[in-house]
DNA sequence: TATGGGTTCCGCCAAG
DNA sequence: ACCTTGGCGGAACCCA
């Protein structure tokens, strides 16, 4: 068979992707690929290659409108593009948004602020972001117009973003719709004195390994699950070979985990004790001490502590310990090949079955699915379940 | 899947 | 008078 690629070159996204259709294609099947960027002239290209189906990464809805003509099957691997008669295998925009404010929230903020993309369409990152913040009582989100920015010659532009930074109320949570906006923010509050994270703490989307450490400082990221997406993609393509034929189908992959790098690296919550606490929990993710010695280190009582937490965190102590622990194994199960029993030690769960509960509950998925889902250990195989519930567990009556 | 012992949560009240 | 604190104990939750 041969395949025709339509991505762009050297994004930290379409790069997994790619590891992720050749993680199935070059066991499974043989293929040959062509490979152009996703242009309306490239779209030609591909297609005078006469390719029996097309793997795409694109928003331009001028090449979707190409690619949707053809008799070829199409999965579409970009941004949501709906009503497009191609397949499509993408991000789950919501489960993004959502962990963006869980993690925010977790971390004592209580401002917050979205950064979109220029000539935005309709936002389900953001609409979920909102949402989540709302459930938590946070129903206010400054918001970056794009229909604002593109009034603006591009050196306006930058002052537009800068003097929006500005003026952000602060400390305030960031969240910027992809990594590359991300740094650009950085580049500003740099510019404009303007301190991260301690004023601004700045997320952004996709985890572009090398994007983020380069900048100053290192930014935090979500980790979309690009290799699990390529993966799916190419198996969906396959289906429709050996089918003969292929329908509209979109298919959505949530994203894996918070990446935390220095750009939110502060907590933030206006209590002294509850920081104190916090911190000490930071430092003691095997949970070796109690909260006795918590209390009686911060000079305080269980019962206020907890009543602090409370108003501050919206969350219990405890809670917000095992919230931090779990962020914890979730990095070691995708950053080392440590085995479960030794994650579960090293963050107080105790052994695989309570970490895998704990793992289930906020991914829905066991760990070992969790690490292939991360793309992991170079371990794709078939498809974790779906992430359908995530309850919140924040106990103020719900 | 059920049981029971331990832990954590939270409303309440008295004291500072 | 008002607000915060610490202690109590039943309820809810967690884990072996």
């Amino acid at each position: 068979m041969r395949v025709a690629l339509g991505f762009f070159a050297h994004t930290g996204y379409s790069d997994g992707v790619l590891r992720g259709v050749a993680a199935f294609a070059r066991p499974h099947r043989q293929w040959v690929f062509d490979r152009v960027a996703p242009t309306l002239a490239g779209a030609q290209r591909l297609l005078n290659q006469a390719p029996d189906g097309v793997l795409l990464c694109t928003s331009d809805e001028r090449v979707l409108e190409v690619f949707e003509r053809v008799k070829i099957p199409v999965v579409n691997t970009g941004a949501p593009a709906p009503g497009r008669r191609v397949a499509q295998v993408l991000n789950d925009e919501a489960a993004v948004g959502e962990m963006a404010a869980r993690y925010f929230i977790a971390r004592g903020y209580r401002q917050f602020a979205y950064a979109s993309r220029v000539g935005g369409h309709p936002d389900a990152r953001l609409t979920a972001f909102q949402a989540t913040l709302a459930k938590q009582g946070f129903s206010r989100c400054a918001v970056f117009e794009s229909a604002r920015e593109r009034e603006f010659t591009p050196s306006e532009r930058r002052i537009g973003l800068s003097q929006w930074l500005r003026e952000l109320p602060k400390p305030v949570a960031l969240f910027c719709m992809y990594d590359a906006q991300a740094s650009t923010v950085a580049e500003h509050c740099r510019a404009a004195g303007i301190a991260v994270p301690a004023e601004i703490a700045i997320l952004g989307v996709d985890n572009d390994i090398t994007g983020c450490s380069l900048a100053d400082p290192p930014l935090s990221s979500i980790q979309t699950a690009a290799e699990r997406i390529g993966y799916e993609a190419a198996q969906l393509l396959d289906r429709y070979f050996s089918e003969g034929g292929w329908q509209v189908r979109t298919l959505k992959v949530p994203p894996v985990r918070v990446v935390s790098r220095r750009s939110t690296d502060a907590v933030a919550v206006p209590d002294k004790l509850v920081e104190a606490a916090l911190r000490m929990m930071q430092a003691d993710l095997a949970r070796t001490s109690s909260f006795e010695t918590f209390c009686e280190r911060l000079k305080c009582s269980r019962r206020s502590l907890e009543r602090r937490f409370q108003s501050v965190m919206s969350q219990s102590p405890s809670h917000a310990w095992a919230g931090l622990r779990l962020h914890e194994a979730e990095r070691l199960l995708v950053e080392t090949d440590l085995a479960v029993e030794e994650v579960a030690r090293r963050t107080g769960f105790g052994d695989s079955r309570q970490l895998a509960a704990a793992v289930r509950k906020s991914t829905g998925m066991v760990p070992s699915q969790f690490r292939r889902h991360a793309g992991a250990a170079g371990a794709l195989r078939p498809a974790p379940p779906k992430s359908p519930s995530r309850q919140s567990r924040s106990g103020s009556g719900e």
